[in-house]
DNA sequence: ATGGCCTGATCTTCAGGA
């Protein structure tokens, strides 16, 4: 079968309803993960997404984080985060939420931003990828196609920014936060290049400011790593920045992946 | 015009985002 599994922070779903009820209409994906819902569980558009025909696992508690996975074929075996997931001043974030969709199991993430580097957040972005790495391992290995896409937060290459001149100290960029993206690869996943259907680099996120978009001042930060049996069904991958247009966008556009599995 | 954003909550100001 043909699977389309896709990943999006929407940076409020609440804020983004019309628009993620249509992109599912017109994208039409069969998995998708979600990030930054900025609600509640009860606060999920879950019955304009069931509408649709699609399931939602959800993990929100407010105003902040909140991830969740839609699926219109099948929605099994949900866990939320893992066992050591790490606390940030002594709260568990919803950043982390995993399914098996019909053939495939996929971990959808929000890796901490770190803010800045030497903050408390930076230190908490390095051991949450680190209890990631280790939540993988198992996963990564196993025959089933399996896949953590998300957020990363974490540009893997310089050409992965706009300008890497201005990310002197920055977070996003710095070598601790790319040697735990070598580690997932150490694991056994690989990752998933889309392609860009526009310009020369598939940037997934635009900052609001300073037109960003229009002048194609992004980021590739929204990343999806395959394990051998994911990475071996993948027919095509794309960011589809379309999604990033117009009034009441997110900042951040789909990452499309599709499968033959 | 040489700077230009968005979200939700603590709500007319802020933190956080990256």
């Amino acid at each position: 079968m043909v699977l389309r599994v896709a990943t999006w922070n929407v940076n409020s779903v609440t804020a983004r309803t019309e628009r993620v009820v249509g992109w599912l209409g017109s994208a039409k994906p069969d998995v998708v993960c979600l990030q930054e819902l900025k609600t509640t569980d009860e606060g999920f558009p879950t019955d304009q997404v069931a509408a649709l025909g699609y399931e939602a696992a959800t993990w929100g508690t407010g105003r902040w984080n909140g991830v969740a996975i839609l699926s219109r074929v099948g929605l099994a075996e949900v866990r939320r985060g893992w066992p050591g997931l790490p606390e940030f001043d002594g709260v568990l974030e919803p950043r982390a939420l995993t399914a098996t969709c019909g053939p495939v199991r996929v971990t959808c993430v929000y890796v901490p931003n770190g803010r800045e580097v030497g903050h408390p957040h930076y230190d908490y972005k390095l051991s949450w990828l680190d209890s990631l790495s280790r939540a993988v391992t198992e996963p990564a290995r196993a025959e089933v196609p399996f896949a953590v896409l998300g957020d990363f937060n974490i540009a893997p290459t310089d050409a992965d920014v706009w300008d890497i001149s201005l990310f002197a100290d920055s977070t996003h960029v710095t070598a601790p936060e790319r040697a735990r993206l070598a580690d997932l690869e150490g694991r056994g996943l690989v990752e998933i290049h889309p392609r860009a259907l526009k310009y020369d680099k598939p940037f997934t996120y635009w900052d609001y400011r300073q037109l960003a978009f229009p002048k194609n001042n992004g980021m590739r930060i929204d990343l999806v790593f395959g394990n051998e049996a994911f990475a071996g069904a993948v027919s095509d991958a794309f960011v589809d920045r379309e999604e990033r247009k117009g009034k009441g966008a997110s900042d951040h556009a789909p990452v499309v992946v599709d499968l033959t599995v």
